[in-house]
DNA sequence: GGCATGTGTATTTTT
DNA sequence: TACACATGCC
């Protein structure tokens, strides 16, 4: 620290930063708050201190930076790394809570009763064994409607998260459901119960025994003491379990910064709160903290109008933006006639800002649910417009794909049963009574009749090990290979070619009478995938309607593995790390470079673009009528238009289509008039640059804009 | 006990 | 609409 001002001036991370930025990236040891506005350079804040932490000495592998995507944590630690020398980060642990957990849990669990070899469950797996549970329970078909399993997952997941009892969360959050917590108890305790037999954790376990693992005597102190210092990002949207994470892992050490803005917490479903910001300095006394008010992101008329929003807000916050960055142009607020027309104004407007210079790549398409794309996504394909879409339905949950890493996860984990499960209802005369009989035979379950049973226990279970080829086949896998339980003749051929194919992944035969003879080290992870799509193909091609197009899927998989380190990394990525976006289904893939963003608000956090399209800001789009049910509700959804707004640097358009078509429930052509969002009332409008759009009427207004596009049209054949 | 067909219902955001 | 669930047939 003896270093003379004039040195520390000339450190590159010190470069151009404000002086309450400084303040953050020099702060010495202890806690460290930041509040940081929207276009803040919160980033390059965490990127600074990371930078001058390893400058300082520290090392890399005794730094912990949690964020929100992976994808956040690669960017950063790239960024530090051009401001260090060469090398000097790639050792910092950086990931979401979720991926760390799994990275430190398979190194220090086995104390906390975690095997090193666990799988982990996404939702829609989480899903699929709640449902097993209810119709094994019979609660599926009693004459009272009982919850549904997304529902099931939803009231366990607020209830783990948020640390509160189930009839508070069902009282509050799901009150239709609260006659039935008898049942959802029983479900839970079967739910919990089944995934320790199968050695899998689903997302909560992730963080439940990352926690339980720094309350255990001995390896807590050892886990917590691997790090120096612990960096949090986007911390506006941790939940209480992760809040304990931190207390649990800076006891002794206090070096910690945890960045956020409050008007920007959008995660309250997943049991996100404001007041792990709000009491952080309750937390950890003593914390600095320093607070980032200068916006470089946004011309100031896009501020005003953000902040204007949030001046309406029931709550105050903490912040006021202000930019030096001055601009003519105010946000456009664009009334179009229906979502046709929507979808035309906004193709032309980027093809506009296209051709004025600014790229796809730097213009995004923003709304509140995944769908309310749908119809762009096909204008855009008919236009030839390249785009990628984030948010939504990822590929890694289309059924076919799910099947596939079914397959591979019980080579990775033969105790889990749920893939098991998912694997054998593929055979054609293989229902679920069936597959559970097999699951029995090779000892994966009990019988539903069979009361307590012979449950097994796994650590029992891997006593039965056999050597081939260096791998080791435990227990059920190995069961099915040497002593395979009857199935129905119809099923027999499918069943011994399913077993061929485990067979040949695990690098062993299965010769006379069964036997399983070793015969080479196991096929590298895309040789096992070839060998069980070959297996999976023909089932496939049955089942599906269009093929076709989801070969191309497994394809896609098969790339991914190909890339991948390792089998175990294979599986565990797909659940924590699953490719966020779409491929564009527009345009060659290969010919076009750049393509224009489509994403959900909620996976634009972060970002920033040159352009920002707003589209759907009706009521009851945005907020979401789902939400409108309370005050919480709607304060978080204008959030998350606040959110929306503040990723756009120079220009802003919000489009409201007037009129909606409802013809998704019923026939007809029945039609309403939307609302403009709440959140823009009439007193707003000053801050707008107002258009409307598709007018009929020549009388009206829009006929200089019509010209205008007759004369641009001209125009672009010549200039 | 599997599987095809018919009926009814919910509908967001993500690790 | 699209998907989950229930019923009834093979």
């Amino acid at each position: 620290m003896a270093k003379s001002k004039a040195k520390t001036q000339c450190k590159p991370y010190l470069e151009g930063l404000n002086a309450a930025q400084r303040e953050a990236v020099t702060h010495g040891d202890g806690p460290l708050l930041v509040v940081a506005g929207a276009g803040t350079g919160k980033t390059n804040t965490i990127v600074c201190r990371l930078a001058c932490l390893v400058d300082r000495g520290v090392p890399a592998e005794r730094i912990l930076l949690l964020t929100f995507t992976r994808r956040a944590a690669g960017e950063m630690l790239t960024r530090a790394g051009h401001m260090c020398e060469a090398g000097t980060t790639a050792k910092v642990w950086g990931g979401t809570f979720h991926a760390t957990a799994n990275r430190l849990l398979r190194i220090y669990g086995r104390p906390a009763g975690i095997s090193a070899d666990f799988t982990v469950m996404d939702q829609g797996d989480s899903a699929d064994m709640m449902n097993l549970i209810r119709s094994e329970m019979g609660l599926a078909k009693r004459d009272r409607r009982f919850p549904r399993k997304e529902t099931l997952v939803k009231i366990y997941s607020l209830t783990v998260n948020a640390g509160v009892p189930l009839s508070e969360v069902l009282d509050k959050h799901f009150p239709w459901c609260s006659e039935d917590i008898e049942g959802i108890k029983d479900i839970f305790r079967g739910y919990v119960e089944r995934k320790r037999q199968s050695n899998v954790l689903d997302y909560d376990d992730l963080l439940l025994f990352w926690s339980a693992l720094c309350d255990t005597p001995g390896v807590g102190n050892t886990v917590a003491d691997r790090f120096d210092h612990v960096l949090v990002d986007e911390y506006q949207d941790t939940n209480s379990i992760q809040a304990r994470i931190l207390l649990g892992m800076r006891k002794s050490r206090k070096n910690i910064m945890v960045v956020g803005d409050d008007a920007q917490s959008i995660y309250s479903f997943r049991a996100a709160t404001v007041r792990n910001i709000l009491d952080f300095p309750d937390h950890f006394p003593n914390a600095r903290v320093v607070t980032l008010e200068q916006n470089y992101r946004s011309t100031q008329p896009i501020l005003d109008a953000s902040n204007a929003v949030m001046d309406q807000a029931a709550q105050r916050y903490t912040k006021n933006l202000w930019s030096q960055r001055r601009s003519e142009q105010k946000p456009v607020l664009t009334t179009c006639v229906d979502e046709t027309d929507q979808c035309q104004v906004v193709c032309g407007n980027i093809l506009d800002h296209l051709e004025q210079g600014t790229e796809l790549m730097h213009q995004a398409v923003l709304f509140r649910a995944s769908h309310h794309s749908a119809a762009l996504e096909i204008e855009l394909a008919r236009r030839n417009i390249p785009f990628h879409k984030y948010g939504g339905l990822k590929f890694v949950e289309a059924a076919h794909i799910k099947d596939v890493v079914a397959f591979i996860r019980i080579l990775e984990n033969p105790f889990d049963e749920l893939s098991w499960f998912r694997v054998l209802l593929l055979l054609d005369g293989v229902g679920p009574r069936t597959a559970r009989r097999i699951l029995s035979a090779i000892r994966m379950a009990t019988e539903s009749s069979g009361e307590g049973g012979a449950q097994v226990s796994k650590q029992e279970e891997s006593d039965e090990e056999s050597e081939a080829g260096g791998a080791t086949i435990v227990s059920p896998l190995w069961r099915l290979l040497a002593d395979p339980p009857r199935v129905p003749p119809a099923t027999r051929e499918q069943f011994t070619g399913l077993r061929d194919a485990f067979a040949e992944c695990q690098g062993v035969t299965l010769g006379d009478g069964d036997k399983v003879l070793p015969q080479a080290a196991p096929p590298p992870l895309p040789t096992q995938l070839e060998i069980i799509r070959r297996f999976y193909e023909p089932i496939f091609k049955r089942t599906y309607e269009n093929a076709p197009a989801r070969l191309r899927d497994i394809e896609q998989l098969q790339q991914i593995a190909s890339t991948s380190k390792s089998r175990s990394r294979f599986v565990t990525d797909l659940t924590l790390d699953p490719p966020a976006a779409t491929a564009d289904l527009a345009g060659p893939p290969f010919l076009e470079e750049d393509f224009l963003i489509l994403s959900t608000i909620h996976s634009a956090k972060g970002c920033e673009w040159t352009v920002v399209h707003i589209i759907h800001a009706a009521d009851g789009m945005i907020p979401s009528d789902m939400s409108t049910g309370d005050e919480e509700g709607i304060e978080e959804e204008r959030r998350l238009f606040y959110v929306a707004m503040t990723r756009a640097k120079d220009d802003l358009y919000i489009y409201f289509p007037l009129r909606y078509y409802h013809t998704r429930y019923a026939m007809g052509d029945g039609h309403c008039y939307a609302q403009l969002t709440r959140y823009l009332p009439g007193s707003m409008h000053e801050m707008f640059e107002q258009r409307a759009s598709g007018d009929d009427d020549p009388e009206s207004a829009d006929g200089r804009s019509t010209t205008k596009r007759v004369d641009d049209g001209l125009s672009k054949l010549w200039d």
